[in-house]
RNA sequence: CCGCCCUUAGCUCAGACCGGUAGAGCAGUCGACUGUAGAUCGACUUGUCCCCCGUUCAAAUCGGGGAGGGCGGACCA
């Protein structure tokens, strides 16, 4: 595999393809971040990115992760003692589930982002910026609540924060892509370099199999998910035998093995009654989601081995919970 | 600062005028059916009716006060 298509694989929007390309001939040393309200959990979309932090560590990447306590209080995610309580707790569930500790920076929003040139600049955004433009920013992230002055510096944040962490690639999930488009416009308006994004897909709620439903709602798999919970909640998936079901829905089953378990494993053993022809093992999504499709594969078998892969996945950061807790 | 509208189940809302302590759809839960889930049947659950005070035998409903949310109040006069 070469370096662009490790650095892009499994994305769903790469932009720009020729900014991206220009990195990939280089890219030993260069910086990219993703930026995370500290939570207490990570679930399945923080481990979503997390996955596209490691394929580009891979390639040689400096990876950054910010631990953006300022942007989580600006969402009203509580106190500054609480959010930086949990933000620790989420950098140690990240070396556990596998970042390398020796190539990720974490770094918490307010060692920077309260600096006299830092705020400067932010007020120069401000001037720079329409309410309207900010609000459009973050309608996906903060959809429903009631809009405050918050909600708008939020964003131009975010935008900053890219060029004060020196960054060379900006990763996110698809619901931060207007934020990063926002960066894009505004950044050169006040005399910085855009960078290019890379956006990781949002999973079907597991559930309904509903196109692009947040994380807030819907069954949600985090880090403290027990071996029964796991199985319990991906039993209950809807699984039809077709990657593309009818309508505005998804395959989550296909898709969890697509962006969680295939990037992960070398193989994937699923364990088969001989009643219905014994273990089948494979190396690759594409030949899973074939036999899903064709009934070689049975939904309830893939499911069992679903949920025995992300138990596997989960484990690290389960346990390093789990200690995190006793102390 | 002033004015108008809104607030009832997890969600969207009905009920308010003509007081009798609450409903629908969706969601959810549980069974049946499929070697998964969904779909489809069958059954079931859900409430600080925004808060406080008052009137009344009785208040989601009437009166007063308050909170939160939405919208409006430029100029032409």
């Amino acid at each position: 595999m070469d370096a662009y298509e490790r650095i892009t694989r499994n994305t769903a929007e790469v932009v720009t393809e020729d900014e991206v390309r220009e990195l990939a001939e280089d890219p030993e040393g260069k910086r990219v971040y993703v930026g995370y309200e500290p939570s207490g959990v990570l679930h399945l979309g923080h481990l979503l990115t997390a996955n596209k932090l490691m394929d580009l560590q891979a390639a040689g990447m400096e990876v950054v992760v910010l631990l953006a306590d300022v942007h989580a209080y600006l969402n009203d995610k509580g106190t500054f003692e609480e959010i930086r309580d949990t933000a620790d707790q989420m950098k140690e569930q990240f070396l556990a589930y596998g970042l390398d500790e020796d190539q990720t920076e974490f770094v918490l929003g307010s060692s920077f982002q309260l600096d006299e040139e830092y705020e400067l600049d932010l007020h120069a955004m401000q001037v720079e910026t329409s309410l309207k433009r900010a609000q459009r920013a973050m309608a996906e992230i903060q959809s429903g609540e009631t809009a405050k002055v918050s909600h708008v510096v939020y964003p131009l944040m975010q935008a900053l924060d890219i060029e004060y962490l020196d960054l060379d690639l900006a990763i996110g999930g698809m619901d931060q892509r207007k934020v990063h488009m926002l960066a894009r416009e505004e950044l050169p308006s006040v005399g910085y370099e855009k960078r290019p994004a890379l956006h990781t897909p949002i999973i079907g709620d597991l559930g309904s199999g509903d196109g692009k439903m947040s994380a807030s709602e819907g069954v949600t798999i985090s880090m403290e998910d027990s071996t029964e919970d796991l199985e319990e909640k991906v039993n209950a998936a809807f699984c039809p035998r077709t990657r593309d079901p009818e309508g505005e829905k998804v395959n989550p089953v296909l898709e969890l093995f697509q962006y969680h378990v295939f990037p992960r494993f070398e193989e994937v053993v699923v364990q088969r009654p001989d009643e219905y022809g014994g273990d089948l093992v494979y190396e690759e999504y594409e030949t899973l989601a074939t036999d899903l499709e064709s009934g070689d594969l049975h939904p309830a078998d893939a499911k069992s081995a679903l949920a025995s892969a992300l138990d596997d996945l989960i484990e690290p950061g389960r346990e390093r919970l789990r200690e995190l807790r006793d102390e």
